[in-house]
RNA sequence: CGCGGGGUGGAGCAGUCUGGAAGCUCGUCGGGCUCAUAACCCGAAGGUCACAGGUUCAAAUCCUGUUCCCGCAACCA
């Protein structure tokens, strides 16, 4: 097998899934990009190594777990499982799906913390700032309200935390250095002076590298109380899992992969990936990463897609709906390479039906139901050849170099439309030889036969170029037509189908056509709970919230709620969400600022009776004033409506 | 003046770094064809490239200002 892998080894990653809840498309998209980019290095002959995982510490996990009632081993676990089953249900072929609780990984990752330490990179600080006990959190000056913690309202100590931090600064001449001498480390090249401008350029911070606020992380051996924090611990697993030793022992497989020839990453992280990372590597005396691919995301449609239709995408019901090679050709399709891209149930319905059932479905079935009818599926070479056949040839057998050129600059999407184009030019081919007249004349039949076998050869090679993109499509197509996938490197020839040989007598629909109705039909029947749509009143699921701890009758005595006028309303300069209004309530008038303005505009306030609570100690919002808060009504999308008294009353009156 | 991204025919995008005849896919309209999944092929309409200035022989592209949208941050009392 690897007499193919000459092109030398090829290690690649993902970033790795943060185990707070189950990911959505958006996080699907990574591994989809990322296996297609794995698979054709693979097709192309390199000895892959494709790496992803699961990221599982934190405190956020560690809150997650106790909301749950279960301990934070057993949340990841469930996450992870969660993760790894869509990672499959993609055909994701990732060599190695790592997790951060492995336990050689949490050795490593000690071992690598207490050797920086020991060579003086890491060294024991502080972290000064203001400090709520309760909370246990430190703020800065600038995030408190009103001089106060902004979690709980109450007031902040100076404190001291004694901490770990990383000596950045040490670094970074040698960092920036690399980047400028490595134009290709970071892709796209627009993020490059995003991180020179902003990061290094004005000088590094040293990184804070450990925690004692929370517990659920590696600990720091020499020094238990605190936990590794968290990038450290992920970033790590690029080289621990492959099996780097802090120590000098190694593994092969480590030898034979690091440095990564590519890190592909969402733009969100790059920092990380183009600061952090290769700080910390310097610092182990290892070679940076080959390239950090910051990919862009694939934001979810216009906020017009109601809940009856499904708000959320997750790739498993994508998957349902459509069938995994088309959730994986949509997602590769619209990858955005530079600027973000835009996913919706039409897009998808609209994408398939064009390019999948019309041009590649249709393409492949019209082909083989002509072979059959003419020739009872037998496609033969009678090289009977038209000056046609010239083009066809050529955009079949450049095909291989064109989408290896795309490929080569982790322009995907582009390659995909290479391949599409192939079979256009095939469906351009059977009008311009018209097969159904050739056939009525039995003089022409070896040319005839011949336009067959040229559309099967093409066909072929297309088949074997979606090979990294749709796996499972490639290989039905090849199938029906009793094809072998032919080699890589002879993808620039044509003429590899074994004249003689037959299709199959009866085509399978490879996509069938969708229409959007059905594709919504399907889609509300995965949500039952929120049939009925958002304008119907019964059958509207209501919001569950989390119960609160009890009260006291006197708990409640001690709010003041008042109706109110609001006599005059303005936006809030400094502000997108707030809207200041002074509200009338008996003789006086409180200045109230409220996060409404997406839903109400300053001239409809005017006028309106509002419940208010009104003895709420004052605050300032966005700089302005605050002297109570209006009572809204929140729905699960965060849509705000204003409580109003059901019948007239006065200004002043009581709520109670 | 918090940080960042964006505004290109009805929809989704490319092109912007490295100025040089506005491009792709879908949709629409007209035509062709009938092997095929109402498919396929050909043609057409549709854009002052957010707006306003500037640089240039030449600007979607470079510079300045304005405006709107989206993330993040802040915050939603």
């Amino acid at each position: 097998m690897c007499t193919k892998c000459e092109k030398g080894k090829f290690y690649m990653t993902t970033a790795i899934a943060y185990t707070s809840g189950k990911p959505h498309i958006g996080n699907t998209y990574e591994i989809v990009l990322a296996d297609s980019i794995a698979r054709f290095k693979r097709q192309e002959g390199y000895d892959v190594y494709f790496q992803t995982g699961t990221d599982e510490h934190g405190q956020k996990i560690q809150e997650k777990a106790e909301e749950a009632g279960i301990t934070p081993k057993e949340y990841v676990d469930r996450v992870s499982g969660q993760v790894k089953e869509i990672w499959d249900l993609m055909d994701s072929s990732y060599d190695n799906f790592v997790r951060t609780t492995d336990k050689d990984h949490e050795r490593q990752v000690a071992k690598i913390f207490k050797k920086l330490y020991d060579q003086g990179d890491i060294y024991k600080g502080a972290y000064e700032g203001l400090y709520c006990t309760p909370c246990e959190s430190f703020w800065t000056e600038a995030q408190l309200v009103d001089g106060k913690c902004p979690d709980c309202g109450r007031e902040v100590r100076p404190a001291k935390e004694e901490a770990y931090f990383f000596r950045m600064s040490k670094y970074a001449d040698r960092l920036i250095e690399h980047i400028n001498t490595h134009p290709d480390f970071i892709q796209p090249v627009s993020r490059k002076n995003e991180m020179m401008n902003n990061f290094l350029l004005p000088g590094l911070q040293d990184l804070c590298v450990s925690r004692t606020s929370f517990s659920w992380g590696i600990p720091v051996d020499f020094d238990p109380k605190h936990v590794v924090y968290v990038w450290l611990d992920a970033l790590s697993n690029y080289i621990t899992k492959i099996g780097y030793d802090a120590d000098g022992d190694s593994s092969a497989l480590f030898q034979k992969n690091w440095p990564a020839d590519l890190h592909l990453i969402g733009k969100d992280i790059i920092r990380f990936h183009t600061i952090y990372w290769p700080i910390f590597l310097m610092a182990l005396d290892l070679p940076l990463p080959k390239q950090v691919f910051g990919h862009p995301w694939l934001l979810q449609g216009d906020g017009k897609m109601s809940k009856s239709r499904g708000n959320v995408l997750y790739a498993d019901e994508l998957v349902e709906v459509f069938g995994v090679d088309a959730v994986r050709y949509f997602l590769l399709h619209e990858m955005p390479f530079d600027n973000d891209g835009v996913i919706s149930w039409e897009l998808v319905t609209e994408r398939r039906n064009s390019d999948l059932a019309n041009t590649l479905g249709n393409l492949v079935n019209r082909t083989i139901s002509m072979s059959n009818k003419y020739f009872g599926g037998e496609v033969t070479d009678t090289k009977v050849s038209g000056e046609v056949d010239e083009d066809l040839k050529r955009v079949a057998t450049g095909a291989a170099a064109a989408v290896t050129a795309k490929m080569d600059e982790l322009r995907v999407a582009d390659a995909l439309t290479e391949i599409i184009n192939l079979f256009k030019r095939c469906n351009k081919y059977i009008d311009e030889t018209t097969p159904w007249i050739l056939a009525k004349e039995e003089a022409s039949k070896p040319r005839l036969a011949t336009v067959l076998y040229n559309l099967v050869e093409s066909i072929s090679i297309g088949a074997t170029l979606l090979k990294s993109f749709m796996p499972k499509t490639s290989e039905k197509i090849l199938a029906q037509l009793n094809a072998e996938e032919i080699p890589f490197e002879e993808l620039g020839a044509f003429g590899h189908y074994a004249s003689g040989t037959k299709v199959t007598p009866e085509p399978e629909i490879l996509f069938e056509r969708m229409k959007l109705e059905d594709v919504f039909d399907k889609v509300e029947k995965m949500h039952p709970a929120e049939e009925g749509g958002q304008d119907e009143e019964e059958g509207t699921p209501g919001i569950d919230l989390e119960p609160k701890e009890e009260i006291e009758y006197g708990d409640f005595e001690k709010m003041q709620f008042q109706v109110g006028e609001i006599i005059a309303c303005e936006a809030v300069a400094k502000s997108k969400k707030l809207l200041c209004s002074q509200v009338r309530i008996g003789s006086q008038v409180k200045q109230i600022v409220s996060g409404i303005r997406k839903y109400y505009s300053p001239e409809e306030m005017v006028g309106k009776k509002v419940m208010v609570l009104v003895n709420l100690k004052p605050a300032k919002l966005a700089g302005v004033l605050s002297e109570g808060m209006l009572l809204c009504a929140e729905d699960a999308d965060g849509v705000l409506a204003l409580v109003v008294p059901e019948k007239e009353m006065p200004h002043g009156a009581e709520i109670c």
